[in-house]
DNA sequence: GTTGCTGCAAACCCTTTGCATAGGA
DNA sequence: TCCTATGCAAAGGGTTTGCAGCAAC
């Protein structure tokens, strides 16, 4: 699919960096949804693959005028929704009340633990916990999809 | 502090309501704060204990309205944060994209199964998931205050 | 060539704020 | 009485939308 050389050698596909997957899935979830494939779509996806922190809509913009690519505000919002619908993008409450965003593909279900103090926040996961959210979707006669946690916390005092 | 004709007798003060419980949560909230007890704040603290659904500020000041009593958005959006402070009020993120509220007493800490084919939602709790919670606090250094928990999932097919 | 996408700017909606007045303590 | 809270209406900020031109397929 790329030709981007990636290694020395192009006899196997040798892994996919998170970028080419993410534009792949994307390039999936478009097709079956019957849009178009456009040059403000790739540099979106672009630049949220590029973020690995969270960041909200103004900031992803900033960071596409940055790089250069220049995609209106409102292409941006119109975009999000097929980002997140591809499993690509994911909404995150940290608590602050404003939408911030992360891009989820090589990092998988995860979750955050927000200090009320400063609002320093942290990620982590847990087999256990998705072992037990499972069983209770399943109790509740549902297939888990996705779920979000945030867990809140004053610093603990020795 | 209420001398509604809550029983019979009223030599021992038997179980408040949760309305009762709530409103001297607040009172003793208010006073800490060196904020004062306005009929205002008393009839948002009303509803908000009189509805035991998830809603918005608008259905809130909507049931006001329709319960006789005056309060001005305005006033019902300065008041939340306070509600939410004491304890009585919180946010729930349902995924639909607008802010919904629920009161906390008489519920104690649960959280919310979401079907993505319907929007239907139930509550449920579990003794098991606080207690990791609680342990993933303390291994970040975090006393866990509280936690938002979301589970999102299709109808099972059998 | 057709159809859907983008950019622009205006519209929208929810929430906050300034100011004069009302009402707790 | 003093000072905070309220109501009103206007402002604010983030998100959506209508329309004309442009770019995928």
């Amino acid at each position: 699919m790329s030709n981007k050389p990636s290694s020395k050698t192009s006899a196997t596909p040798s892994k996919p960096t998170d970028f080419e997957e993410a534009l792949e899935k994307y390039r999936e979830h478009l097709k079956r949804k019957r849009l178009l494939f456009t040059r403000e779509r790739i540099a979106i996806l672009e630049e949220v693959m590029a973020r690995h922190d969270h960041f909200s809509v103004e900031e992803l913009h900033d960071s596409l005028k940055a790089a250069g690519k220049k995609v209106s505000r409102a292409t941006l919002y119109r975009n999000l929704d097929s980002l997140k619908e591809a499993g690509i993008l994911a909404e995150v409450d940290l608590g602050n009340r404003h939408v911030q965003y992360e891009h989820v593909l090589g990092h998988g279900h995860h979750f955050h633990l927000v200090c009320e103090d400063d609002g320093a926040v942290v990620e982590d996961s847990s087999a256990e916990i998705e072992k037990l959210l499972e069983a209770l979707a399943r109790k509740h006669n549902l297939d888990l999809t996705h779920f979000k946690l945030q867990i809140f916390g004053t610093r603990r005092r020795k």
